[in-house]
DNA sequence: ACGGATTGTAAAGGTTCCCTAACGTCCGGT
DNA sequence: ACCGGACGTTAGGGAACCTTTACAATCCGT
């Protein structure tokens, strides 16, 4: 089914996941891979084995993409992102549906039509979320956890990372209250669990310990 | 993989297929459907059963679409049109870059983004090649056959049907040739064996009897 | 140092969707 | 009346991708 040059959607689904747990610094096992796209552990298990074959990636100390792995996660992970920047930005949609979709589409777009969203959306180097678009100009802003941000400080939101669309609901929530990139807020207080609570655009809200420790920001 | 509700792709083709085949006036049989889908008889065989035990299709009395195959279908051409409007209109594909785009996006669009595509380009009526989109208020134009139209007679496309892009190249030399819906031209001569020679736009082009006999115009 | 958790792998099997080879049926023209 | 073609189906098989069950190896805290 798949026209030479092109790649089956497993392969695209499996070096995306790979490229995006080393992206959030979590380490690219088998388990962790087996996780996040939701299969058995001996599906992850044969499917590194074809992928090794099929030189994508290679296994000896550790699971690491290789050049053409790498070109092909990168070009899954680009046409994902400018996916959800058009679907937030002109079809409107919220995150949530938009990140769904978008697990489709980038399976499903061709070059031109890459490239034509490019140019719609003005080349842009985030996703809705402030994850970097590879192949764009972007530049990695200073940023640190947000749970590393001082009780009275003042931040911006930079950066919300995949890993945490993997909780339920999540974004849909971080979303409504508001805490999208670009917002600025203040930390008002920290619990002893963790949990930090936010000021944001004249409402409060809580985020737990882990979001706090994932979700990255500036001053 | 597909969740509760959802259709595999194989089923959205099929009764895709099915559904076309009957717009063009074609005999819906297993062999033609075989040719359209490339694929083999037996395989087209085997998915009739499978069709008709999910409740898409009855196959009493020759193959036709059951309450659910056609609204299942009608979805999926639905989104293919729009898709294909989207892809020329908005990102500026060529039609046949758009015809397999959308070949593929419609087995992908969720219901969200149907309906934003939809009012981002205005309830559009028909896809580029002027073929009505399922679910909008088309209203059937007057029109006939091309090879029906008298040499000196002029004429304004109206429609060039799925049949077409079927054969390899030719979309593309419709398109570079001005022959689009909504252009007027004139039949300029009638060769024996059926080849019309038109005027459009100021040039000259030859269209063969079998196209003639399917592109509709009006007068 | 040990026992429980985590990790990877092997074995066997299933579904979906497709293929080729071969057969039987039916239909229209000579 | 017969024969070639078109059509549908049977039989057998295969690739892709997934599952559960079970078993080794490895890591780690007390």
């Amino acid at each position: 089914m798949p026209a030479a040059g092109e790649h089956h959607p497993a392969f695209e689904e499996y070096c995306e996941c790979i490229f995006e747990l080393k992206e959030d610094d979590v380490d690219v096992i088998q388990a962790r891979i087996a996780e996040r796209l939701q299969v058995s552990r001996p599906a992850v298990s044969e499917m590194m084995r074809r992928l090794e074959s099929e030189g994508l990636i290679t296994t000896d100390g550790g699971i690491r993409l290789t050049r053409a792995g790498q070109d092909l996660a990168e070009r899954v992970v680009r046409r994902h992102r400018l996916a959800e920047r058009f679907l937030t930005d002109v079809l409107q949609l919220s995150w949530a549906e938009a990140h769904h979709e978008a697990g489709r589409w980038e399976h499903v777009m061709s070059e031109s039509v890459e490239a034509a969203m490019d140019r719609l959306l003005g080349s842009p180097t985030t996703c809705p979320h402030g994850n970097p678009i590879p192949g764009s100009d972007y530049i990695e802003p200073d940023a640190s956890p947000l749970s590393s941000v001082d009780v009275g400080a003042k931040f911006v939101i930079s950066r919300i990372p995949e890993e945490l669309e993997f909780t339920p609901g999540l974004l849909e929530f971080l979303e409504e209250s508001a805490l999208v990139p670009g917002t600025n807020g203040t930390v008002t207080a920290i619990s002893p669990d963790g949990t930090l609570t936010l000021e944001i655009g004249g409402h409060h809200v809580g985020v737990g310990a882990f979001a706090s420790s994932r979700i990255l920001v500036s001053a």
